[in-house]
DNA sequence: ACATTAGTTTATTCATCAAATCAATTGAAA
DNA sequence: TTTCAATTGATTTGATGAATAAACTAATGT
């Protein structure tokens, strides 16, 4: 139960002011004072007990034309580091952070067959980084992005590997005594957009891929479910008695608009084995007619989707996450006019940005605020194939 | 900007010891200090506040078998009432009660075919009730249940009367002197239930009527989305190029699952115009086989709304108001037992229980929410028709 | 009389606020 | 060039109010 407390408005305002400080880059103490409503003499009171803690630095003054020069404030991103790493069916890819998520570091490995000893891969792969020195805090926080279900930080299903029943997080608290967060992939993907790139409300996020999740942000939260099932979007469905899809129901989205079953339709039409995204999209550049045909499908379905997500949500914006959209991102204006409710006001539906690093970029922001406590984090993307 | 400050902590310990008063019907001081990890101290200022205000009133003491007796402490339920009006198609309900959802007295009129006046409609009815004279704050919240979608308290968009542009909370407001909340009577539903009856902390609320709408609660709180659309689930396509929608769509889950629809297809079978459900229950409960097959397409389309609520948005429990689930309250179980997907692990699939009444209770529930500041109200069902 | 539980009183702590003060800077008047 | 008013930034000081701990009073049964 949280009751009110002394303790619980200074958690209340040192937050705030460390949320501030983040999200306005570099701020004087007067400037935070006017922005929260708060007096200039609790402003410095909390900011000293941060720089204390060595959680903010001032770094210099600012250029101003009448009376004292403030004198500004920032985030000590160097106080720790953070690490996510997404266990992916095929690839682990690791990132390891500064507290803002620049200076990152990327490495990759094969996913092993056997993901028994799965812990001891992941502690291997860490170690194997190269990670900050002499910093105050050392490692913050490890979060892990998994395709599958998660519930009370463990994983509790998961259709491409065997991760149910180990206890993961455990395993490497106890040994980089940081805290770990375990996260499906989609929820690191809207945390990533709405943190680096889209600062809304309520998003959300398709991730289209094999399967098709929805990554859910309510008020400015991240929502889960009763028990971390919200956003399996893929097994909604939107044909009656339609395409038989392994999870037992009948006419499933996925076995419509995933790139994997429109990649088969597409192999189907040519008749050939496993046409892979690349020769498909080769093809549809080339103006190949049945490219054509699968791109006007992924239009199509895709927009019944999207009209279910406005009609379930009302977002305030919808953001997409396919090959489809990273080579043509325009394609989110066709998939716009598509729609054909009139009930449905102005919704903007965009790309991602972010396209294949939303998750490990999610998981980064995952990390920074289970450390610094800050509820709604802003920060600048910084691409990292630049 | 929510900041921390000393009247932020009484108003939040304040909340929560009324809070604890309200769902405990009957309570001492030590209780609440107990139950909130408060000190005695502070509740017993805290209580004598609330007596001031005349709130909370002591009424006796409890039997126990060693020490003092505890003086027992309850909500003052007639220091004000509340008024809920449903604007339906047809009939103008208004209900007023007690702070507790007691001593109810409802009267009902036809709707006017010209809405024009509405606030002068709505003023004349309720000043021919019966109110509840010389309590300390008289009538406190006024709650209207629109057949449409509210933004910024204000009806934006109503499909079966105009009331678009007429800012009727003002009108009430001003000839009342007391807060004026419109909501969205589906919105209502789940609010009613979430108090008097399933009290989860998420929960989607079907009310198939005409149309289908969807009550969402997230985190205990109401979810209405950017601009008071969530939940349009009538709207949300099953059928690929299926049945024409009025909204412009093809295949929208109302042209299935609706009462009218289910009607409309019993009426086409039997050849007559305009079946009633009276008349569909006569024959279902005959063991007539068409209405037989409607029962089973009720069914099987509910077990496909269901499932693509589940997915998306993974609920504690899904609450069934219909009239089908009024007279065959067992038809939830054979909808959960049509789920097919193998992904969905269980989750309560109930009947209303407050049926045709919960609209104007959850409108009693917001308007004493705003007035006594309390945000989880749990109160006992009464049932009007007893 | 004593153990036990309920509720109140009192002194202390701590985070906020308002106001005064100190600090630093500009620019115009002397 | 010097001086000083104006201005803005940051700190210090005393007051306020709400919570706490601990001591106290109140009531009750054995």
């Amino acid at each position: 139960m949280v009751t009110g407390s002394k303790e619980l408005i200074r958690d209340i305002n040192m937050n705030l002011v460390l949320e501030t400080i983040i999200n306005n880059t570099a701020i004087s103490r007067a400037a935070i004072a006017k922005h929260l409503g708060l007096t200039k003499a609790t402003i410095s009171a909390i900011v000293q007990e941060l720089i204390n803690k060595k959680l903010v630095i001032e770094i210099g003054s600012d250029d101003t034309n009448l009376g004292r020069k403030p004198i500004l404030l920032s985030l000590h991103k160097k106080a720790g580091f953070v690490i996510c790493i997404d266990i992916g069916v095929d690839t682990i890819s690791a990132l390891v952070s500064d507290l803002i998520g620049e200076d990152c570091s990327l490495k990759q490995i094969k996913t092993p067959k056997n993901t028994s000893n799965i812990v001891s891969v992941l502690i291997d792969l860490i170690e194997s980084m190269k990670l900050p020195k002499d910093t105050p805090y050392d490692l913050v926080g490890i979060t892990l992005g998994i395709h599958g279900v998660i519930a009370n930080n463990q994983v509790s299903f998961a259709p491409y590997y065997n991760l149910s029943g180990i206890n993961i997080a455990e395993g490497l608290e106890s040994h980089f005594n940081a805290p770990v967060y375990l996260e499906n992939e989609a929820n690191l993907s809207v945390i990533g957009e709405k943190t680096f790139q889209y600062d809304y409300a309520n998003i959300a996020n398709i991730s289209v891929h094999s399967g098709i999740g929805l990554g859910i942000i309510v008020n400015h939260q991240l929502y889960t479910g009763y028990n971390g099932r919200a956003g399996e979007f893929g097994h909604t469905i939107i044909e009656i008695d339609g395409r038989q899809c392994p999870c037992g129901n009948q006419g499933c989205f996925e076995q419509y608009a995933s790139e994997r079953n429109l990649l088969r339709e597409y192999s189907k039409m040519k008749n050939t084995e496993e046409q892979n995204f690349e020769q498909f999209r080769a093809a549809y550049e080339a103006g190949d007619p049945d490219a054509n045909k699968i791109m006007d499908d992924f239009v199509k379905y895709m927009s019944i989707g999207v009209n279910n997500i406005l009609n379930a949500y009302n977002p305030d914006i919808v953001i997409i996450n396919s090959s489809f959209t990273i080579f043509f991102p325009h394609i989110t204006e066709k998939i716009e006019a598509a729609l054909t409710s009139r009930m449905n006001s102005y919704i903007r539906i965009v790309p991602s940005v972010l396209q294949d690093t939303s998750i490990l970029l999610g998981g980064i922001c995952v990390a920074i605020k289970g450390f610094l406590g800050v509820d709604n984090l802003k920060l600048n993307h910084i691409d990292l194939r630049g």
